[in-house]
DNA sequence: CTCCCGATAT
DNA sequence: ATATCAGGAG
């Protein structure tokens, strides 16, 4: 465990270097709009959600806005997003159960936020992270995949990997450190074809050496 | 486990 | 032309 600790220290200091400011790719201006922007992230890029949500929040800044609108309105301007009508379903009843159980504000704990339609535990950690500066370990995808060739998980299970990483990563580092690992794998360690050669973790990478083994 | 869907990399 | 990408709900 101390061991690991260490080796997670060390991934952590490489990608602070390479990754100076892992702030959210999600633009916004409040938590309402980053729940929002993230409920429409979910299996689509933050550049794609961020060429819609200027366009929504102009029409729809707020949560009021969002519940009373017109379903086929909201669903024409997210249309590329993919999965428009959970989508449009989701933000709608998002945006009344705000107005009808939270006083019209995004509430900050994990509990709160996965009981509103639409907000699985990702959403919930993006939105606790980079909307009230809480420690949250965000699991997508990218640090699904990041984890377990870095070894710092063994598991394909969100719930297990964010567990693994809170034992691995100092408390203050969570926000911060889960973001690094997801940004290193968007861009560095991809799920095609990961740029292996100008990876800045290429030597402290267990997939890297079980590669070399195998030659 | 299946369904929901558009965009892009190959 | 099509495989792959990217979370949540039922």
């Amino acid at each position: 465990m101390k061991a690991e600790r260490a080796r997670a220290a060390a991934i952590l200091q490489r990608l602070e270097k390479s990754i100076p400011d892992p702030e959210t790719a999600l633009a916004h201006n409040n938590p309402f709009q980053l729940l929002i922007a993230t409920i429409l992230s979910a299996q689509c890029t933050d550049v794609r959600v961020n060429q819609v949500t200027p366009v929504l929040f102009a029409q729809f800044p707020g949560p009021e806005d969002i519940a009373q609108a017109n379903p086929e309105d909201l669903r024409d301007i997210i249309h590329s997003t993919g999965f428009y009508q959970n989508k449009t379903k989701n933000m709608i009843g998002c945006a009344k159960k705000l107005l009808e159980d939270y006083g019209s504000k995004v509430p900050d704990t994990i509990e709160a936020l996965v009981s509103l339609p639409g907000v699985g535990r990702k959403t919930a950690n993006v939105v606790l992270g980079s909307a009230f500066g809480q420690e949250a370990i965000v699991v997508d995808t990218h640090v699904r995949r990041v984890a377990n060739r870095l070894k710092l998980t063994r598991s394909d299970d969100p719930v297990k990997i964010e567990a693994d990483l809170a034992q691995v990563l100092p408390k203050k580092k969570w926000t911060s450190g889960a973001h690094r690992i997801l940004l290193h794998g968007r861009y560095v360690c991809k799920a095609r074809r990961p740029l292996c050669g100008e990876c800045v973790l290429y030597d402290l990478c267990p997939a890297e050496k079980e590669k070399k083994a195998a030659k």
